[in-house]
RNA sequence: GGUCCGUUCGUCUAGGGGUUAGGACGCCUGGUUUUCAUCCAGGUAACAGGGGUUCGAAUCCCCUACGGACUGCCA
């Protein structure tokens, strides 16, 4: 068998879809997997819908996350240009190809031309009208205009397309990965534009062309082209390719958690999670949309979760390195129908992820957040307090955000705590404790109970009558991590200094 | 409307004629923990409906219902 060649070929529109991340995954475990190579096409052959900065952020995502390609724009590779517009010289050759076999044909009707004949047709009652066999004969094109008149419009300069002339009668069949055999008959495809009046191909050109010039074996992508790829098999044919065409895979796709249909950016903000793998801000309109990096979400997390919506390995590990995803990674093992956002599961995963790093890189994480607002630690303090709190973050950035309180004396008391827990036998106990830390040097987590064991026991207190108490001086809240490893990262005068502070400030609560 | 695709616990899914329909997330209960979290143990919950085929269908076939995608000089 020949060389694997997959690609992913994304819009440079705007960010990248959180489901085109998918679609670039499967085709790079694909890639892997078959030992072939995986390969980026920009796909900007619609000049109005260009946005700056889009290419750069695809390219930007995919490295984070870790999805890497052989070919690209940014290293070129032996089937360059990799960006579409700078192909534009290549699909004219094809065009002309298609028109001088008698596969496709010049149209001149203009928008309005176009509209008025679909308000025609819908008046007759036609839901969907279409330039198919019928209608053709009916407009300006090179199948009913003179051959002379044709020549004519076209050295004037006269705006034209080019349609693709599809058979009357004609069965197309394929066989996808995922679906097996698909039939579609070709009276329900319309004459698809293929090259638009700037000279521009549209997608189905495009995409076919390069595809078969770049030697790409299998197409994976997203289930909206499913409807296309009959119209993309008779180019294949048309073009004298179709013994060489490219092995089909269309994915299945990812829905709004509730209801039913496509995930869109108003689901994710309705729910409050991200769409998109990093931060994006739109170059025009200023506004920023929330990525999964800046969320706290760790790209491995987010690739395994990713891999699981729409495929699974057939057994019951849940949790992939890298590589053994590419082990298991299988076609036929991919999900037909649709899969729901969960963004819950996504959690889950980012925290089993969270947990498996080791103190140095969870510290290091820290240290940069901590960096961006402004405040100073020392790599052993990060690390140390990030082995306090890996068990119970979910992002990366609930490091600082759930433990404010190590950098920061406590400003607010979770109140219910100190309802019922501050009380005068708790300001004693913590009275008794600051004197007996008095005395103390530096604080160990081993010394700092000692310390406080013996207080309780000479004042003949209970460990819950003042360790509740003491957590709300301390950190504020009333949950979190073991209150002597507390102490011992805060250091002995800072604790006596917030008791104090607590003591003085609560004093009314008593 | 048309064409195409799909349908197993709330969610992601295992399952290729005979299973107590399995796992994971979530949720609930209990245990561990001086707190929270973790962890451990247990629980809740599904084959869209109807017809066939078969001794036997979640599994095969047909129909219905429901859902989705597509239906642009967008990709």
């Amino acid at each position: 068998m020949t060389d694997v060649r997959v690609r992913f070929a994304p819009s440079p529109t705007g960010p990248l879809h959180i489901g085109g991340v998918r679609t670039a995954l499967y085709n790079y475990l694909f890639a892997k997997k078959m030992g072939g190579t995986m390969i980026l096409r920009i796909e900007d052959t619609d000049q109005t819908r260009y946005v700056p900065g889009a290419e750069d952020y695809i390219i930007e995502s995919l490295d984070w996350i870790g999805i890497k390609s052989e070919e690209n724009p940014v290293v070129g590779g032996p089937y360059g240009p990799y960006r579409q517009s700078e192909r534009k010289a290549m699909y004219g050759e094809y065009a002309q190809k298609l028109i001088d076999e008698g596969n496709a044909y010049y149209a001149f009707d203009t928008p309005e031309e176009l509209d008025a004949m679909r308000e025609r047709l819908k008046a007759g009652g036609v839901h969907t009208p279409q330039y198919n066999g019928l209608v053709r004969q009916q407009m300006k094109n090179s199948l009913t205009l003179p051959a002379d008149e044709v020549k004519a419009m076209i050295d004037g300069g006269e705006p034209y397309v080019v349609r693709l002339k599809v058979p009357l009668k004609d069965e197309i069949r394929l066989q996808d990965m995922v679906r097996d055999w698909v039939h579609v008959h070709s009276n329900t495809i319309d004459d698809k534009i293929l090259l638009k009046s700037d000279g521009m191909p549209t997608y189905h050109l495009a995409n076919v062309v390069d595809d078969h010039l770049m030697k790409i074996t299998h197409v994976i992508r997203g289930e909206e082209w499913l409807p296309s790829a009959p119209l993309h098999v008779l180019l294949y044919r048309f073009l004298g390719w179709e013994d060489t065409m490219p092995q089909f895979a269309h994915l299945p796709l990812l829905l709004k958690p509730d209801g039913n249909g496509k995930l869109s950016k108003r689901d994710a903000d309705k729910h409050g999670f991200p769409l998109y793998p990093m931060q994006w801000t739109d170059p025009k309109e200023g506004t920023v949309a929330s990525g999964f990096r800046e969320s706290g979400y760790l790209p491995e997390a987010l690739l395994n979760f990713l891999a699981f919506l729409g495929w699974n390995p057939g057994t019951e590990q849940e949790l992939f390195t890298f590589d053994e995803l590419v082990d298991s990674f299988s076609i036929d093992r991919i999900q037909k129908g649709g899969a729901k956002f969960d963004i819950q599961k996504a959690q889950w995963y980012n925290q089993q992820y969270l947990k498996q790093l080791s103190n140095a890189e969870l510290g290091q994480l820290l240290l940069e957040q901590l960096k961006t607002e402004g405040i100073e630690a020392s790599p052993e303090k990060a690390e140390a307090i990030a082995n306090n709190m890996k068990e119970r973050i979910t992002y990366t950035s609930d490091l600082w955000t759930e433990a404010k309180y190590f950098h920061i004396a406590p400003i607010e008391y979770d109140e219910k705590t100190v309802r019922k827990k501050w009380n005068e036998t708790a300001v004693n106990g913590l009275k008794a404790f600051t004197s007996a830390l008095a005395s103390e040097g530096d604080l160990t987590p081993e010394r700092a109970k000692e310390v406080f064991s013996k207080t309780l026991e000479d004042a003949g207190l209970g460990f819950g009558k003042v360790m509740p108490a003491l957590r709300i001086s301390l950190t504020g809240q009333a949950g979190g991590p073991d209150l002597m490893e507390i102490m011992a990262i805060l250091g002995r005068e800072e604790v006596i200094q917030r008791i104090e502070t607590a003591i003085t400030r609560l004093q009314e609560n008593v």
